[in-house]
DNA sequence: ACTACCAGTGAGCAATTGCTCAACGGCCGA
DNA sequence: TCGGCCGTTGAGCAATTGCTCACTGGTAGT
């Protein structure tokens, strides 16, 4: 997909001359002249559908083109590829910069963007943690005053590595536009299950990720797993338990939710000592947005997206084109054959992908929130002018 | 007018780049992955209206560019031009060739185009005379035998110069088509008033003007003035008369009818003797037709496009670009301040020109014959097979 | 501070467009 | 020559689009 309507079915060459003359004459006085399909039939004594058919024919062979004069920092064209290829609901490729600093700070800064567009009064944010996520409040400067929430949605990390933990995240992020934060007071990991399961019963933990659970957005990271990846850089896991992960095949994670380059779930013990809002939560979240930015992640993000947890990506150029190529041109049929088109129309929100379908009507921990009724009280909110 | 749509209110430089981004986003959604404006309106989080809006301000700014592919042997931008600054239904223009004949022969071709696409059964066409009109039947060549009736809109002339005479056109535009040619027996001029008097009154005269002054379709050459003009050529007219007509300011002439360059109808002892379709009787016909390709005819398009009686114009790329080059850039304001655009949309088939407005029911010789209802029995007629 | 103005907004409606479907006609094979 | 098939046609209807209008919120000028 460019930002360029192409020829697919028949060409320019294809055309007899009349053929040609008429569907130019046509496609002039109704495009460019815009007159109505019914004042061009009648001129050209035809019938309307008669028109209609000729003018649809004008643009299928490339007599008429139509072309979007984007901002060349604009890469309109990987965007839409990402979203076919991996139904997303949307997708926001930064231009590529002089160096990966650079990228994260331009991914950050369009991502900043999409969270002005897309939040209101009362939205609630799920976030995770990452370096990319981090840099986001920096660039966050929504018009007004905003009453949204931003609310951990995983634990924290020992590590001294604060702005890339959800909780400072969040607040930062509410400390740019006037709303509150609410903090997961966790690790991300701990010990063994049991004492996961303690800490969950904990009414902070737990009503922190009920209000996760019920947010009408997420805010994740792509996390990957070479020796510098966030969770080892912050403490949360060990380069011997990453590369353990990675034997296993993982290529990345959300949240602590690790997958294979297919996407599919890694089951590991890992999992049982992550305190973090569970993927199927993270699911019944209306948009969950991942941004991702270091090198080294192509492998990651496709994972993840394939995985269909993700409803919009916010990457630099390098990884979107790394990400697509190691795709291939027809991914969908390859991945998941009979996926409905992206491209549907009459589509609703769910754009979810083909493994584990959205487990209907299983859990609901939280009431789902939504803008213009804010959360009850939070525990720990820090308003700010 | 050019086959691209052009950005008049604001300039894309003009754009912010937020709203520059927005405006291409949107445009992409909805123009090239064709979504409807409620869609990408849901998709951005704003009202369908202001979608709209934007996407109407993308196609003013040139974010959004429609350029029509057109065949390099099409002036649709010329086309465009004389229709919008002379009020015609429609202008064919053919690509500048290497001579003059050659010119005229592609004029011819677009002409016999013109009509093989607007004539149906039963359609009755008034034929003046011209080199150009005399070269129209070779080209013609509808793809179903059609019912169709020629009709002399002018007398003869008295020169060996048969293939310009009206009653040779229609013989040989007739045979062509498998339809009719109604000859009008009479010099287009005679001795004096007196004589067309008589001659009018004559059964086979009036008649055939009659059935002309009911025709669908009026197709007429545009005559000069010069020493080698059809009418000398021809000898209707010797070249005195013509030299005295010039220097009463006729520029040009249709069915005989002179005009100066103004387009106002110019008085002349020579009307008096004209056996031919009196211009209101023109005026009344659905579409006139006129075609024009020698050099040294701009004058006479500009006085005759100007004298509003002509609907459709075919004419060589040459003479196209002079007559233009004359009128200027506005003219319509020049000549008659006042006069609704061309380009009015709810406009029915009118297209009539400032002077002399069609006298409403003043005349009304003949019945308005219509597609289906062919006329009755010309006295001469000639099928064929 | 008040008021007039004006650009921008969304509701509601009319016009335009796109789609489906039955009917038609031409073409090929029997 | 007949019958079936496929592509084309236009009617009718549903969806989409464009437009008007009353309203709002912000601005500039008393």
């Amino acid at each position: 997909m460019s930002n360029c309507s192409t020829a697919d079915a028949g060409s320019l060459e294809s055309l007899r001359q009349d053929d040609y003359e008429l569907l130019a004459r046509l496609a002039q006085r109704y495009y460019i002249d815009e007159q109505t399909q019914e004042q061009v039939a009648r001129e050209f004594g035809l019938s309307r559908q008669k028109a209609q058919r000729l003018l649809k024919r004008a643009r299928q062979t490339g007599v008429v083109a139509i072309h979007i004069e984007a901002p060349t920092w604009l890469r309109l064209d990987l965007e839409g590829e990402l979203r076919e290829t991996f139904g997303l609901k949307e997708a926001v490729v930064s231009v590529a910069q002089a160096g990966p600093r650079a990228d994260r700070e331009a991914v950050a800064q369009r991502a900043a963007r999409y969270l002005e567009r897309h939040l209101g009064e009362g939205s609630v944010v799920a976030v995770g943690h990452g370096r990319t996520a981090g840099a986001i409040a920096r660039f966050f400067r929504p018009v007004e005053r905003l009453g949204a929430t931003f609310v951990s949605a995983m634990g924290g990390s020992p590590g001294a590595d604060a702005p890339t933990n959800p909780n400072e995240i969040c607040r930062a992020l509410a400390q740019r536009c006037g709303g509150w934060a609410e903090s997961l007071y966790a690790p991300a990991y701990v010990e063994d299950a049991e004492v996961r399961s303690q800490l969950l019963a904990q009414t902070a933990v737990g009503r922190t990720l009920a209000v996760a659970a019920g947010a009408d957005m997420a805010l994740v990271g792509i996390g990957g797993v070479d020796d510098d990846c966030t969770m080892v850089r912050s403490g949360c896991l060990s380069r011997e338990e990453v590369a353990w992960l990675r034997s296993q095949g993982a290529v990345g994670d959300v949240l602590g939710h690790y997958v294979d380059v297919e996407g599919r779930p890694l089951a590991s013990p890992h999992q049982q000592r992550l305190v973090a809002l569970p993927v199927e939560h993270l699911r019944r979240v209306g948009t969950v947005v991942a941004v991702a930015s270091e090198p080294e992640k192509p492998a990651a993000i496709l994972g993840i997206l394939r995985s269909g947890v993700v409803d919009v990506l916010v990457v630099d150029e390098t990884n979107a084109r790394a990400v697509l190529r190691t795709a291939g041109p027809r991914p969908r049929v390859a991945i998941a054959a009979g996926r409905p088109a992206a491209a549907d129309r009459a589509q609703g929100p769910a754009h979810r992908g083909p493994y584990q379908p959205r487990p209907e009507g299983t859990v609901a921990t939280a009431p789902r929130t939504r803008r213009g009724t804010p959360p009850g009280p939070p525990q720990e909110v820090r308003t700010c002018p």
